[in-house]
DNA sequence: CTTCCTGCAAAGGATTTGCAAGCAC
DNA sequence: GTGCTTGCAAATCCTTTGCAGGAAG
């Protein structure tokens, strides 16, 4: 679960960029985050995870060092459908992809094949060349899809039948 | 290419809403957009075709005519990543994906059975209730890839432009 | 030193909302 | 008629930007 940690500033050394304290505090909020479980987050979620070890930094500097990461591919943004701000996270290594239930509003990481299998797909049979691979998959977890309309009970009853895996 | 055309009429009484000038004039609009091929509208492109037909619509109507047509399931909205605003089209009856070039801006559409796939995988893997899957896929076209960065060509263009997607 | 960054505040742009008048049913 | 809808305009909300002072290299 914890991530790489890798040394901000050489990172940013290496694309001409200067190590400030406002860069690095954001980098270690994600950390923070993404070792705690919490992804997703919005811009602010991440500017208040900040200024709880610095609370000088400005909400402005944080979009403007989240864009940065963004553009030096260490952090992703994404927008999900029916959410109103972008939601950040540290870019991980590994394709992945988000599930998100609509009725209790969670979002999980799914790491799996299905990426890969996309991206084969599209270079293959599509000649294009994919360079990134959002999927977002809305619908209901198990929990809130047992509680909910009793009447989808054949969606339930597939869900039940369900087997073992990641 | 041309559009199911589903009565809007019937549609609404079917949800308790009443049919109205606006809600059809937006319907017609999208059917129109759909039809010449143009697809992903941002909603002040979908007011720009209402007005065409009647400029009495009011841009605020628009966005509550796209909502309700979201919620009744009968338009898509999709908000790609480095778009500011959202963007809005006729929700396709098959699943279907994004195919987005980062170097032409060129979005198209592609049916496959991978959204299947993925339904089914997190169906019986993870035990989710898929309600939609928003696939959305950046990376270069073919004429950007081959071309690299050198100017584009009006033959390819054309070609891809004119696409036999869906 | 020189240039890049930051904080602050104000601007911008997309989307929503309050309200009174106007239609659909 | 009754109540959902609309137009209009103001309000929100997220994000960006202009600037002058401050820090990194």
């Amino acid at each position: 679960m914890s991530a790489p940690a890798r040394d901000l500033g050489a990172l940013l050394a290496g694309g001409g960029y200067r190590s400030t304290r406002p860069r690095q505090a954001v980098w270690d909020a994600l950390h923070r985050a993404s070792d705690g479980g919490a992804t997703h987050l919005t811009a602010d979620e991440v500017a208040r995870l900040v200024h709880e070890h610095d609370p000088e930094v400005n909400l402005a500097s944080v979009y403007r060092t989240l864009g940065l990461l963004r553009e030096l591919g260490l952090v992703r943004e994404s927008r999900l459908a029916g959410d109103e701000a972008s939601r950040w996270e540290l870019a991980h290594p590994d394709e992945h992809f988000h599930v998100v239930c609509d009725r209790c509003r969670r979002v999980d990481h799914h790491v799996g094949s299905l990426v890969a299998a996309i991206v084969d797909h599209l270079r293959s049979s599509h000649r294009f060349v994919p360079e990134r691979v959002d999927l977002v998959v809305h619908g209901h977890c198990v929990d809130c899809a047992a509680g909910a309309d009793a009447t989808m009970h054949g969606a339930t009853a597939a869900v039940a039948a369900a087997g073992p895996d990641s």
